[in-house]
DNA sequence: TCCATTCTGTATCCGTGACTACAGAAGTAC
DNA sequence: GTACTTCTGTAGTCACGGATACAGAATGGA
């Protein structure tokens, strides 16, 4: 059984990473219909008829951002090693992704601020936040159940200075910051966690 | 000889302070002129006359919250005793400023994003960001000079670390950390620039 | 007291942005 | 082919935000 009525003129996927797109580079406010609907070649029934209104498009690209954020991080975390070789890891791959050519530069969730006046996309990005916040510290805990952590480091502790380190590289890709200078800094971090010997 | 004319009805820098306040809190976009005059308790004609349009209110405040954060740098960085001391208190005193009880969440001018079709802001933002940057480095390379840092620690690398860190405190504090939580990442961070013994 | 000057309160103007009404187009079911 | 359903393009509605016109109020100067 084909869908009824008349079909849909655009791929509504393609249609979403093109949203995805231009809200990751200019924000929520600051992308208009008349942006998606001239980026994404269609009009605003059709751009409404498939996603609803924008804050539901926002939401919906949202979601797509952290999945694939958390695939990512799924990836690199994956790696049996020790912990600490893990983290190096997806340090590096975050500093790289966030200054990948022909992506918009930083993290659209971590620097992403949603305007006043709409609350809903403020608890939806702090509830996406916190969630890679609590990822961190689970593997802080592990790897502090698996010893590998010096006596006077705690997990939370070093999980916050982990998760401070993301916040402020997506800030610093946003300023311009070449990726030479980020993988810098993810390296650099890495030495308030020595490899226990 | 004193001023022609009625006189102004409100105290200017009182209702500079307030629209501080407000952008700090909301944001350049978010912030209304009706925001505005409904909190400084004057009319539209008298703000216009008074600062200019919004974006040049929005520059003043901004030139104000500057002053007052490089005056706070000057008076931590003023400390005689080794650089790393006078940094390890900087960072600890821009963890308690980002999380001033009665004062918005974070740093103004680290966490705002301009508005896409705002170059102006953008760039006055950004200006302002290198120029705390570029001051850190100087303060690096300073104690360098000192033989304060170790071999394989160079300047630039430690100014980087510590920019972000400093980043990343402010958007923490926006999400809601509280004070402790920051003070902590402030000084676990400096075990990355061991004391030369 | 009268004028020049500057500020203030009210009531707008104007543009823009989110959203939709409506008519026509493009399909499927019979 | 006809009926029914769904999508699309044009045009427009509605609300809101930045900015201002204008009349009146409050000062200093002669």
């Amino acid at each position: 059984m084909t869908a009824l009525g008349r079909p849909r003129g655009f791929d509504r996927t393609v249609a979403l990473d093109g949203a995805l797109q231009a809200f990751w580079e200019q924000g929520f406010e600051s992308t208009s219909i008349t942006d998606l609907t001239r980026r994404l070649g269609i009009g605003p029934p059709s751009l409404y008829a498939a996603f609803g209104d924008k804050r539901a498009l926002f939401l919906e690209v949202l979601d797509l951002y952290y999945a694939r954020f958390v695939e990512f991080l799924d990836q690199t975390l994956a790696a049996p090693s020790p912990r600490r070789d893990a983290i190096a890891a997806m340090l590096l791959g975050i500093a790289r992704f966030y200054s990948t050519p022909g992506l918009p530069k930083g993290c659209m969730i971590n620097t992403m601020t949603a305007p006043a006046g709409e609350p809903i996309l403020q608890a939806r990005l702090a509830e996406l936040r916190s969630s890679v916040q609590a990822r961190l510290q689970r593997e802080m805990r592990t790897a502090a159940d698996a010893g590998e952590l010096p006596q006077d480091l705690q997990p939370d502790t070093l999980a916050a200075v982990i998760w401070t380190t993301v916040l402020g590289l997506s800030m610093r890709s946003r300023d311009g910051a070449n990726r030479a200078e980020l993988e810098s800094t993810a390296r650099s971090i890495m030495t308030i966690w020595p490899p226990t010997r």
